[in-house]
DNA sequence: AGTATACGCAACCCGGAGGTTGCGGATTGG
DNA sequence: CCAATCCGCAACCTCCGGGTTGCGTATACT
């Protein structure tokens, strides 16, 4: 899965990770402890969701003393987004030939 | 991962099951076979993904003679990105507040 | 009628993702 | 200096998702 949208989309298919994101999109900076307060498991296993978020370029962290600041980078969410909207796009636009251009009906 | 939204990542998530997408999206009806075809894998595993994606709400499917056509509902697309939209839009009022109204500063 | 095609269902296999526990190493504070 | 935090690394467990094979069945073709 080297492909960049495939691992943002990998990314968000994950509850845990989506709150995460949506956490960070309301804070500007959160460490993996105290995301790990809001949700039901472990500190590690936030840290391994940041990671996985991280790799999809869609957080990025910083060390600030002892403690690991992690904030949010939404730009890969526009390429994703742009992979959707190509798909809807060409589906919609076919349709609209189909329509203006009834060879094949079935009545 | 009853949420709508989830289910809808959570089935782009997977290499094949967007390449199905992308090739109902341009052939505005396909069945498992035709599409195992163009695929490394067998007509049961693309069987899979297409009832992972009609469970999305991605596709539809209608049995016509012996064959079952698969077709794209790309509606629940727009509801993800939707989330996107928000989560992005979020973070970056946020991010026009810190800049006008710099009181928490720490150089 | 008989053969070929297209499908669905079920059992099964396997690797990896999500999670936990258990450390040891920095950094801060009294 | 010592204790309390906060983190990263590693081993381990469990489960489920993607995939396959095998078979039974319905529809089409000749």
């Amino acid at each position: 899965m080297t492909d960049p949208t495939g691992l943002v989309f990998d990314a968000l298919a994950d509850p845990n990770r989506r709150y995460v994101l949506e956490a960070l999109a309301s804070r500007e900076t959160a460490t993996a402890t105290e995301l790990a307060a809001e949700l039901p498991v472990t500190r590690q296993a936030v840290a391994k969701h940041l990671a996985a978020l991280n790799q999809a370029g869609l957080v990025e962290s910083r060390r600030e003393g002892r403690e690991t600041l992690y904030q949010l980078t939404p730009a890969p969410l526009g390429a994703a987004m742009d992979w959707m909207a190509g798909v809807g796009a060409e589906w919609d636009t076919r349709l609209a030939a189909l329509r203006k251009h009834p060879r094949n009906r079935r009545p």
